[in-house]
DNA sequence: AGACTGAGTTCGAAATCCGAACTCAGTAGT
DNA sequence: ACTACTGAGTTCGGATTTCGAACTCAGTCT
């Protein structure tokens, strides 16, 4: 397994990447992924949950919206109020986020040591792979080391 | 498959994931991991490929070696010099990097549609997946929205 | 001697971040 | 009809970060 059409920005790919960290890439924008996905959508609990200030908040909403990470729906009319929801585009992100924290739990100086992702039918505790359609095999996470080998964690 | 354990900042846990976002939650540190990835070592190098200014990348060398995600290698005496090489620690992050680079090749407006990630021995592109060690099945990365069922891209 | 290399540092201007207080429309209680 | 409250923001001034451009400093090359 290795990493293919990955260059630098004189080889001008790598644009979208730079584009998405430009959007997603600092302190809040996933926390606010992750707060959404765990069912939050009102300002003032975006706010309470996270600790973050609210004109930050504001900016940073309407940059998510912009790009269609949430989308902004009224929920009410009689005093106009809206929430915030994930879209597709931002539920795709959690691969990204469930990386992230498996990281944070095996990494960081305050892990933890928490199981964050389960098979709701057996419980157990999953791994994150990768896949390959023709072979059906499984590789494990060490994507940038070289040759990935069946099956291994 | 669910998300367990994932609460809030007065609940306490999700503070690991905090933590990891102040030190690689922002526009350069992930980019920077990516370079290190792609075989670039040298302050200049990075400088050059990334575009980032001197004193940013400065600091944000010291803060992720700092967090172990980098080490500080000498590599030459007579003029002593030193590289960026990235630790186990740092190599771990690369699902968080693909699942990132995924995504923003789907969803990033200046997506390329350029294949990132090749299955060595039979050329084809691999999907992220979780995996499930007992029951030995591959899920989609629909993570959050439910229930994830059987070998599903 | 003079130019070059690599890994930084120093500088001042510009953009961001922050908490605290304020706004504004509507609702609920008395 | 007065008061308090709710939810989604906005306004403010001060602190922190970011930036590009120019500089440093040890050693090497010609």
């Amino acid at each position: 397994m290795y990493l293919r059409g990955v260059m630098n920005q004189q080889g001008q790919s790598g644009a979208a990447i730079e584009e998405t960290l430009r959007v997603v890439g600092d302190r809040w924008s996933i926390l606010l992924v992750r707060a959404g996905l765990r069912g939050i959508r009102r300002f003032d609990d975006f706010c309470d949950d996270l600790g973050i200030a609210r004109p930050v908040l504001t900016e940073r909403l309407r940059r998510l919206v912009k790009f269609g990470i949430f989308e902004r729906v009224k929920y009410q009319d009689k005093p106009v109020r809206y929430e915030y929801r994930l879209t597709e585009a931002g539920l795709a992100l959690s691969p990204a986020l469930v990386a992230l924290v498996r990281w944070s739990e095996e990494y960081s100086q305050e892990a933890t040591s928490e199981t964050t992702l389960v098979h709701a039918p057996c419980g157990t505790e999953l791994e994150q792979a990768f896949w390959c359609r023709s072979c059906q095999t499984t590789f494990g996470p060490h994507a940038a080391k070289g040759v990935g080998v069946n099956g291994e964690s």
